[in-house]
DNA sequence: TTACTTGCAAATACTTTGCACGTGC
DNA sequence: GCACGTGCAAAGTATTTGCAAGTAA
């Protein structure tokens, strides 16, 4: 599903739920469906959506961002910066991340052996998986700036 | 390492750094290394230090869980709950966790499988593992009680 | 009209820090 | 004695909520 079918997906989703599509939800959520690989934070969602749309609060984004996540249309991250960061979320498929520890660089992957692995380690322990959540924390092989100090 | 040995390194290490062994810190230093698989929280484990040396402040526990973190004698967690919570660092092998989302139970596990895919994906894309953190959220099969809403 | 939304500001919930007083070494 | 440590209270951060005014349907 590309970024304008989400966008048409998630207005009916409003509409299925008795709520109301308003040129805030709009904004935001083609913020959100067009930053595909970013894990943009509530700040920086927000400065996106104001230039779409001005005069945007933040607890509307906050709001806004719960409603998509609560809606399956983003999914939540914590990555380690004391911050929650969104990505739209993918119906079909999941996919993890490797995060460099000195630059900060973010790069997403799937691996199949894994998730099975998930499933028989879960059954064995007596539970069945709903969801997981996977991060490796890494360093670049052919070097990096470390964000913290920049040389 | 048991607890004991574990405490003992932790003074050691104290020495070492030029940092003073103190009944806090011993309390707290303790606190921890007894509680193995339990993964408390900084109001826990001062509830649990103060059992032990009454007086004991909030801060002095949370500057004390990072001088152990620092150290390498404990480790952080998020599970989600908006609390960090801490567990006694095992030296030797990683494991990760199995959070119920009914019911909050955690169970550790670890799997060598897991972690040689690990360095195989990073490797594959330019980078070399440092650390990671797996939890795979699930439900348990023969049904338990829901934290939030109690029979 | 009417229920849902918004933006602001205030309230939370945790975490982190400044500082005067204590205390290991 | 002196440098490090402690406890309190206050300051940060990020998140969440109350409410009067606004707006989609």
């Amino acid at each position: 599903m590309n970024a304008t079918e989400r966008i048409k997906a998630f207005r009916s989703y409003l509409g299925s739920q008795g709520l109301k599509l308003t040129t805030q939800r709009d904004a935001i959520a083609k913020v959100l469906f067009t930053s595909e690989g970013e894990h943009l934070s509530l700040p920086e969602l927000l400065e996106r959506a104001q230039k779409i749309r001005s005069g945007i609060g933040y607890a509307t984004v906050y709001r806004t961002m719960r409603l998509l996540v609560d809606g399956g249309f983003a999914s939540e991250h914590q990555f380690g910066d004391g911050q929650t960061r969104y990505e739209p979320a993918d119906d079909t498929k999941h996919h993890d991340h490797l995060i460099c520890v000195r630059c900060g660089k973010v790069v997403e992957f799937e691996d199949p052996v894994i998730e099975a692995r998930q499933d028989a380690i879960a059954a064995q322990n007596g539970f069945e998986v709903v969801a997981h959540r996977l991060e490796i924390y890494v360093r670049c092989l052919q070097g990096c700036e470390d964000k913290d100090n920049p040389a």
